[in-house]
DNA sequence: TTCTACACGTGAAGC
DNA sequence: TGCTTCACGTGTAGA
């Protein structure tokens, strides 16, 4: 992959004199070029002259326009290097493979991130029951399940989930809890002991819809009777910490 | 940006009978093709015959290679589109600083992705304790930190960390618990009530760092205990879930 | 005008 | 051998 320049190319083959750029000191050295030109005339505009005479100015422009676009080769090949060295991939990969690379690392990374997102969620003002299915497939026979719940504040509802999913055969494999203003937020990743089919995942997971939204409607009609009685703010913060 | 093609370059510099490549009807038609090939020959092997006709096979493949390298550029180029409708970016923006734009966006998923994990991580089976103020700087003349306990999983860990948290004043923002094979985690990231300077910074996260080992030694002793006692299994899993 | 960024066709090199 | 990749210098359009 990659050539070294070795000289036929491009200037080479429009100043074959192989000294570059030392126009100016004798004209008569670029002759083959002038009949070049004359077969297949440029339009750049004024770089003939009347007795086929390459016009300096001219050749120099030509130099430093392809010494710029050397450096814009330089400028993106540079940043292909970085991003070589940031994505898992062979140092040999060729460069649309490698773009493709970086396309499904970025996609990747946005996934993770919106993926994490989804439960690092502070509590709103609204009350929510979420329910979900991680992943689209059953991971080895196994249900994993996202639940959220979403409510005000009361310290006994880690009692009220632990009682409400009992009876579920369900492993609490990840809880995390958020408080915040006299809200929290609940978010339990959850596996099923069993195996199930796809019919029985619906009936699953609106099962466990049921048991979070009991919690819920017992948090509001508690938040009600202790609003009836008088007994506390309805925003009074009682978190467990 | 971007220019469309009109002739004049490459392919027409050489076969300039304007009409691309019906060779082999008329063999003279490339005569000045040939002079130039005479000034300048091509090292590309074969490519010239005896009398000065250019070589049909070589044209075609001069044809089919150039092809190449525009469905190649399209390729590139192709990548290079689906990564400016995926970084937040200008329609208008260069090669060389979208490619730029990419890289310092793969930096900041891959600094969020980090900072995430280092609180998402799954109880490991080592005991530990882990302390630190999130950011270099208080924001708004508070101290945010992030205190994570690894040990056991012991129910009565939750009042544990609150009584041992509550003579230092911190408000808890959010905390995480995990719990796997008998192992826990406990993240909890918490804000000062009042205004701290750097040394009392130290002295600060150096006291919850105590107050967090002091519940690890309990649990430890307890587990000590509890294997001295035949009570249990070791690794028994009590859970609150 | 000059300066840039782009697409192009080309020679070289690797397989 | 033919096919692919790369770097190169160039023509052209826009600022």
């Amino acid at each position: 992959m990659g050539s070294v320049p070795v000289g036929d190319s491009g200037f080479c083959r429009r100043f074959p004199n192989g000294l570059g750029f030392d126009f100016g000191s004798d004209g008569s050295s670029s002759s083959m070029v002038l009949d070049q030109e004359r077969r297949a005339p440029s339009r750049l505009g004024g770089k003939r002259v009347g007795a086929g005479i390459l016009d300096a100015k001219t050749a120099m422009a030509m130099k430093s326009h392809s010494e710029a676009e050397r450096r814009r080769r330089e400028r993106i090949n540079g940043h292909l290097a970085v991003l070589r060295s940031m994505v898992p991939c062979d140092d040999k990969m060729e460069k649309a493979a490698l773009l493709a690379q970086v396309i499904s690392h970025v996609k990747k990374l946005k996934r993770n991130a919106a993926e994490i997102n989804k439960s690092y969620t502070v509590p709103s003002d609204t009350d929510e029951v979420r329910v979900e299915v991680e992943g689209d497939m059953t991971i080895a026979g196994r249900l994993m399940v996202r639940a959220s719940l979403c409510c005000d504040d009361r310290p006994e509802i880690l009692a009220d989930l632990r009682q409400a999913l009992s009876g579920l055969h369900l492993k609490t494999v990840r809880a995390e809890i958020s408080t915040l203003g006299g809200r929290m937020k609940n978010v339990l990743t959850m596996t099923s002991e069993g195996t199930f089919s796809n019919v029985d995942k619906h009936l699953f997971v609106a099962s466990v819809h049921q048991a979070l939204n009991s919690i819920l409607d017992r948090v509001k009609s508690r938040e009600d009777f202790l609003s009836r009685a008088s007994f506390s703010n309805k925003r009074q913060r009682i978190s467990p910490f």
